[in-house]
DNA sequence: TTTT
DNA sequence: TTTT
């Protein structure tokens, strides 16, 4: 195909701590739940709406998946750029079912923490309670596919202690 | 939720023709189905590998279902800007379904025609079989997100049936 | 042009508060400073390295205007979505000098205050020192993108002298 | 800053061939004149009008210059990923002068053909004028962000001949 | 299940 | 001139 596009940007908040998993090589893999929503005025009542939407996201890139793992918190504010991937599988029944997820893997991935609430860690400000910086617009490197696997991996309860690395290509500013 | 985006981007081909179809009160639904692909080359075996994603696509702005429905065919390539959107239904046992659509509806919602191959039509250069101008980036203005209501939809007995409203100024190309 | 796209987006932080100014026929108009910034540590030093990029924003949309007039200030924190536009004007020796401008202007553009430290206003958490709800991504309807015509503007004496007009629902938040 | 996002995302044509500069350490640089446009009606006259925005477009990563050198010509429609930047200089008579371009450079940056006319090459149906596959998306890796550098490079007579690989993480759909 |  |  001449020149495809599949992006989605988000922002919004997570629904619930980040869950980490490992494959049996032991790359991560980090699910986050975000939801967006839309508030607006109805043109009859005139009372106010609002509609959420709630959206699955996978993150294969081992160096957002330490981001997600360390910083991220149900309640969190985030902006992510990914791609649109719809995954077939079977249910108990054996009848085939789809389900699309947003996934950052590669490049052109993003993971951006912008705030909000978060949970514990007594974060004063509403979130950002991590330490120094360089954490801004963790690009991402592409990472393998794999979505088999298994060990459960509890959230630890390290307190971010900000500073860290990209997994790739650190030495320059864009 | 203080400021929440929630956007997808998309430059793909259509699989198939649009779909039109009307709710009880006139207004105009299409549908399209995108794909999006990617390649890239084996960094083991150094072959060719291409992968394609499908994206379900709904028009609710009539400006852009004219659009759609004159102007793209099977094969023709599109920019899309809209938002995603996950419905629920039921299927014929009566369980739980849940489809991911793009929605395009209201401002910041746009469908650009790239050109592309397309079909029928007499199209000489790849689908833009269409006279003067002024058809590009089609806005959107703003609209209730409403999805209930009533006209049956041609798309299977599970699917949901359709109908909806549309707050203002659905016809507004520019 | 068979299809063309245009289109800016920025998060990043306020660096003064939004001048607001009035056309003749007294459509407001704003400028906003913002500054996105990088970090990232260098490959050879180790030292974490910093470039900020400043970028002038200018909206046209009239409901956009109202919300940066009373709730952004400097230290704010903003997504925003529009697209560029260079304009030319001459300097005080007659020389042709550029600016390049992020413009926020019918459809398609966004302004969401996503918080930040704000001054002034006793902002609490932030920055969203405002009240009820409804807020959120303000959309705009389409206009013509005219920047001719007639009222001064406060920009110095080589800018160009405001003025424009606007065709539809310019202060419709949704 | 908790949070930065500079992204510029275009969809226009060349209007001239790309500019190859080398730096003098041989990295290559290359410039891209790109031009979208808006049409629209006006609303009182009736009349078709149009309005055309020029951009500058630098691209620094490698991988994304051989691609600008090989494929892209004059009338060629791209899409592009990038970021804003504004660079400092000084003119003949030592005023400070800026310049606002669209950066290629790093995770993040893309350039995509999209077909168009296209000048030269025989191209046949309006641009695409190269072998296979392979070339969707070249995502970038991040590259020195040099600008000084000298050597002129004309554009070489390669017919270009399709395939060929991104300069980074091939082996992953991502 | 988030956030306002 | 912001923010971390």
């Amino acid at each position: 195909m001449a020149g495809s596009v599949n992006k989605v940007i988000l922002i919004g908040n997570l629904g619930a701590d980040p869950e980490i998993r490992r494959t049996q090589d032991g790359r991560p893999i980090a699910n986050l739940r975000i939801a967006t929503s839309e508030t607006w005025r109805d043109r009859n009542s005139g009372e106010r709406k609002e509609k959420t939407e709630w959206h699955s996201v996978v993150i294969f890139n081992e160096g957002l998946c330490k981001v997600a793992e360390q910083y991220l918190k149900k309640g969190a504010t985030v902006y992510i750029e990914g791609q649109l991937q719809t995954r077939k599988w079977q249910d108990q029944t054996g009848n085939d079912r789809y389900s699309t997820e947003i996934v950052l893997q590669g490049f052109n991935s993003t993971l951006t923490m912008l705030g909000g609430r978060g949970e514990g860690g007594g974060a004063s400000r509403g979130g950002n309670d991590f330490g120094g910086g360089g954490y801004d617009d963790y690009g991402s490197a592409p990472s393998a596919p794999s979505r088999s696997g298994g060990a459960s991996s509890g959230r630890g309860a390290s307190a971010p202690s900000g500073g860290f690395s990209r997994d790739l290509d650190d030495d320059i500013p864009f």
